[in-house]
DNA sequence: TGTAGCATGTAAGCCGTTACATGATTGA
DNA sequence: TCAATCATGTAACGGCTTACATGCTACA
């Protein structure tokens, strides 16, 4: 049980933990790729496929997982499920206040806008335009997503989330064109 | 020139050539691990010391920085400088419309809530206000080093960056309050 | 006198990515 | 029939962390 797994392990589990209590069938390597893609990658990250072979592997080794090949038929797959064990496991690190770490943010706009007095100010301007831009390609998608999550019980959670996340893309669009501004209203370099 | 560097690579190089601009003494890697404790940890991340000095011998061997070992009197050390050669590389770096990325989010308080129909409620809000209280102090982190960059023109990109930073923080703040407001106002879960 | 801070490194190992490799099934 | 999608893996490698190891210097 104290099991010292990754995040993105207990992610995955979290995963099979939400597909058990909807249905019975278990999911596959791919598609629990699908769904990592469609709401683990705004709040932590989407794994490569190579890795959730991996990490399957290992929660199943530990007997957090059970995998059933199927292959009646069809071509063979395996479907994995989560175990009483792998839910009393991801129920112990969710409580665990240790465990509540501060988020982890790389700002690679943020990093270069730090060294902004290195570029022409036209250079900055379009960085930050194109952040924009890609920002609301970004709220676009997890706004599709937040539509499919309606308002059925089962996905409050995460339906709470994806506002969160719609919440924090809104006020970064705020802040970035505010920013702008400021930039655009400054007297350029002396050099 | 073309040399394919990591970013926290080109954070380092920033450092060193925002040295460069106000002194001529150059820097060791322990002063390096300082400056990135105090403004890229916001933003990047604040590398070890491990990596801090495998990272400047990458450099050094590429040429975009110097190092001239200081040993008269004092304890011997290295101290780095950037190149003309490190100064034209990052300016590239900075102004490729391609290296422009999206933000990487890694933020384990979401990833749990995204489970919080596992966990009790008192848990869930426990692991909120947990949250908000670690949000402050880093604020409060930032907040000190906004003030140490006072209204000085040579600092003024790095003092926008914390303003950016801070609005972020309270933007979070203003989230989760009210995310803990619902979840409080919802009737309990019917299990 | 001793401890905190200055200063530099090596080694082991994890997490995660990209590239590579394979092959079945569905549908246009 | 051919391309897209489903499906599973291995190998190599990079980035970063922790732990380990060393020793000087300022100052209380």
């Amino acid at each position: 049980m104290t099991a010292e797994l990754s995040p993105t392990s207990y992610a995955l589990l979290g995963l099979l933990a939400f597909d058990a209590s909807t249905s019975e069938s278990g999911l596959t390597g791919y598609e629990l790729k699908q769904r990592a893609d469609r709401t683990l990658r705004f709040y932590w990250v989407s794994p490569a496929m190579s890795q959730i072979y991996t990490e399957l592997d290992r929660l199943d080794g530990r007997g957090l997982v059970v995998s059933t090949d199927v292959s009646e038929g069809k071509r063979p797959s395996r479907h994995f499920s989560i175990t009483p064990e792998g839910l009393a496991c991801l129920r112990a690190w969710l409580t665990d206040p240790d465990e509540s770490l501060f988020p982890t943010l790389k700002h690679p706009v943020a990093l270069r806008l730090l060294m902004g007095a290195l570029a022409s100010p036209e250079d900055v301007d379009r960085m930050l335009s194109q952040y924009l831009e890609r920002l609301a390609e970004r709220k676009a998608e997890l706004e599709a997503v937040r539509e499919m999550l309606a308002d059925r019980r089962e996905v409050r959670f995460p339906a709470r989330v994806a506002d969160w996340g719609l919440s924090y893309y809104e006020s970064e669009r705020d802040i970035v064109e505010r920013l702008r501004e400021q930039i655009a209203a400054e007297p350029p370099d002396a050099t």
